[in-house]
DNA sequence: TGGTTTTCATGAACACTGTTCAATTTTAAG
DNA sequence: CTTAAAATTGAACAGTGTTCATGAAAACCA
């Protein structure tokens, strides 16, 4: 390589992530490290810190990927519902069907920490606003008047079915076994926005 | 030491479980580590292999003590509650102060994963199932003539009081940051049940 | 008391981890 | 072809959890 070999230096971030990715996937998030992306790629640990400052910026742009992937399939998964509650319902589920599907890569989201002190880059932050608004916006027309319950509606649905899908994947409280993250995550947002709405009518 | 000396083994596990405890309420589940608890002690790191296995049991430990903690805070602080709706709240909003004050204890017991294949101890299980038998419990009047119902509100709260905590706790995907937790778990308690209602009014 | 046996404490050793950095190789520019 | 800049390397450092042969100490027995 020479000076300003701008090229290669991308080609190799995207080998780096590529490597890394799949290692999460199939072998979960305990199973990662530089030394092991490095020997997999074949090349010495250092050339991967050219390129990435830390393991935890490695771990951030994966990340990053996965948000884009699940942005991806609520976009498309809620495409045109007529009924908003339907819209909804239709969201957590496929929330849920993703936290399935990609079971460690979601894992490695939730399981990040940002160093303290620090706050997450502004790219990785648009990134989570852009997915929570998905969610506003679905919300809005449950609680037309209100501009600000309809943030925090979403604030709870959201933060909610995080919840439910969380104590499913861990496994760890034991509470989602006996019943379905499906069910439960229907059981959340139709009751919720019921509740609502009849507490608008009062 | 000589043979059979139980009141040193129990002595010891009682130290080590204090210097791990206030070592993760102090600077978080990221700075314990065996060799400084041996440090801290003042003891060599076997010795405390002698008294446990891995490090992983002296978290269990930890954590189990926290269930307890907050197990008595909950009991404490729903004691006798007229209203179930009104008692359900409460107990949201122990829950969420209880986060907030053990923020890293807590947070020890959410990171924990169980290695795979293997199952939580029975007397670790048993802590938990106690614990949503409390919220089990406060939620059957609300839904008197289905006990399954009962059992899946529980199951919906508990999970959902997790997220908003989890999520308030690692500022992670800034959804709580606006408004407080306390605020976001009134609003899920209150609602999911008023919704429940209403549904069984139809 | 002395000898034996069981039990416990020790810390070096092993296999890992992330991270740094001086030395080396490769590449491009002049 | 020389030179200088950039990229690669892997040894080195400071950690981690865990194991285990060795030595010390306590308890039992005679």
């Amino acid at each position: 390589m020479g000076r300003g070999q701008k090229v290669e230096y991308g080609q190799l971030r995207a080998t780096v992530i590529e490597v890394a990715t799949e290692t999460v996937r199939e072998h979960g998030s305990a199973s990662l490290s530089i030394r092991k992306i490095a020997k997999k790629i074949g090349c010495a640990v250092g050339t991967i810190y050219n390129v990435f400052s830390n393991l935890d910026e490695i771990v951030m742009t994966v990340n990053s990927t996965t948000l884009s992937a699940l942005q991806s399939r609520l976009l498309a998964d809620t495409g045109q519902k007529e009924d908003a509650l339907a819209a909804l319902i239709g969201l957590g589920q496929s929330y849920v069907a993703f936290c399935r599907e990609n079971f460690n890569l979601w894992s490695l989201v939730l399981e990040h920490k940002l160093a303290p002190g620090s706050t997450l880059p502004e790219w990785h932050q648009q990134q989570v606003d852009d997915l929570f608004l998905l969610v506003t916006r679905m919300a809005a027309p449950l609680v037309a008047d209100d501009s600000e319950r309809a943030e925090r509606a979403a604030r709870v649905l959201w933060a909610g079915l995080h919840g439910i899908c969380a104590l499913a994947m861990s496994g760890k409280l034991d509470v989602v076994h006996a019943e379905s993250a499906e069910v439960l995550a229907e059981s959340l947002v139709r009751n919720y926005l019921l509740g609502l709405r009849a507490e608008g009518m009062v």
